[in-house]
DNA sequence: CACTGTGAACTTATTCACAGCT
DNA sequence: AGCTGTGAATAAGTTCACAGTG
């Protein structure tokens, strides 16, 4: 059952699935139903076991799905299984050097090896431990070792130029902290983390006393 | 066609269309067509024309949409018009700190009021222009003060508890960085941001030639 | 007997295509 | 002429419901 074209949406879930068994994993659970992970995630067990099945099967019935295994065989789906992932991170601002901070990225098996910065007062100082380079050194660094993940935390007027020279030298997925949209060619991935348009978009859900903009007439 | 029930994910769409608005307006044009806004975004034309008309006839036939008056209007419907959105920030380590610090949110209308932290280093001390309070004093700070909007930047094990205690107090809409599944009531909105699945997620797209198993060198 | 795996039914979202303004 | 606004057509995604199985 492989090999048919599977939907961006559901890769996009199965991260918040190993995430999760991987909670369920250390409560000790040994097995979980869809319906269990399901109630766990606000998802229904239908899309868990929908989901899944466009991979194989994976699951018992009568008992559910053993917790360490499937998390396994998610991760290995997600090619992510006993590997870290490099990454280098650009722009180490204080949004940088949080990141840097941040143990989360290697228990989820990414690990940052250079970091480079713009900022002449920042290059060659050691910045949680790293070193921090040249941002003009990236494409050499890039065309050397092919790192696939790249962080860009840099200033807004500066992350379209930092994602070109990302995109030239072969980085396949970006993460970007950046406020701005931006194309990039097939075979690259960028993501945009901003918090903004997430409270923006809550905003409207508000059930506001002070405010109701009317709207109407056609 | 006011008051029909408008999908959410329509309305997770209406901050990317404001945001790039924005971006148009300060270069300059002040009309701007549904097709040219959809090639910024990688969005469709006909996609943008049918959003915006859940909420009326923005545009004007022959032209397309005034650029400022129609970001306007977007803002207007996400109820951000012409006010500054107070937030709560609870957990001031690195993340909390970077957030603070970022110019951003009150560009984007959103201002942090008060910061609050379990650490007893911490409460008591000044932190980018804020006093860091006792998060034992955050459900009486909701109670006299109705703050719709909070974020959560606190260690994993402790992002649940803090949940429950902005909830409490009636918070409507929180953004939180713990990576950690949470269900909410009816009325309340919670948005996470995890760095790390969206990383995972990409990872399923990569090529198989940087599938490189890393060495143990520990 | 409690669960998964899965086609079929249904619901939601996107695109098409064109009438209708400016 | 060039665009929006919008119903109709299509595509994508979710849930249902139940047969199959450990």
């Amino acid at each position: 059952m492989s090999d048919e074209e599977i939907p961006d949406i559901v890769i996009r879930r199965l991260p918040l699935y190993a995430r999760e068994l991987g909670a369920v994993a250390s409560e000790g659970s040994e097995y979980i139903s869809s319906e269990g992970l399901g109630e766990r995630l606000g998802v229904s067990p239908a899309q868990i076991r929908k989901d899944l099945n466009y991979f194989g099967s994976f699951g018992t019935r009568g008992r559910g799905y053993q917790v360490t295994s499937l998390r396994e065989r998610i991760r290995s789906i997600l090619k992510l299984n006993g590997r870290v992932r490099e990454m280098v991170l650009v722009g180490v601002g204080q949004l940088g050097r949080a990141l840097l901070g941040y143990r989360g990225f290697l228990i989820g098996g990414f690990e940052v090896v250079r970091v480079f910065d713009a900022d002449p007062e920042q290059i060659g100082q050691a910045v949680v431990g790293y070193e921090v380079e040249d941002v003009a050194s990236l494409p050499e660094f890039l065309r050397r070792s092919k790192v696939a993940f790249a962080i860009v935390a840099v200033p807004t007027e500066a992350a379209s130029t930092v994602i070109d020279t990302l995109v030239a030298g072969g980085v396949q997925a970006i993460l970007s902290y950046a406020p701005i949209s931006r194309s990039v060619p097939d075979g690259v991935r960028l993501r945009q983390i901003d918090p903004v348009m997430e409270l923006e978009s809550m905003s409207y859900y508000l059930d506001d006393q002070f405010d109701a903009v009317v709207e109407d007439q056609i």
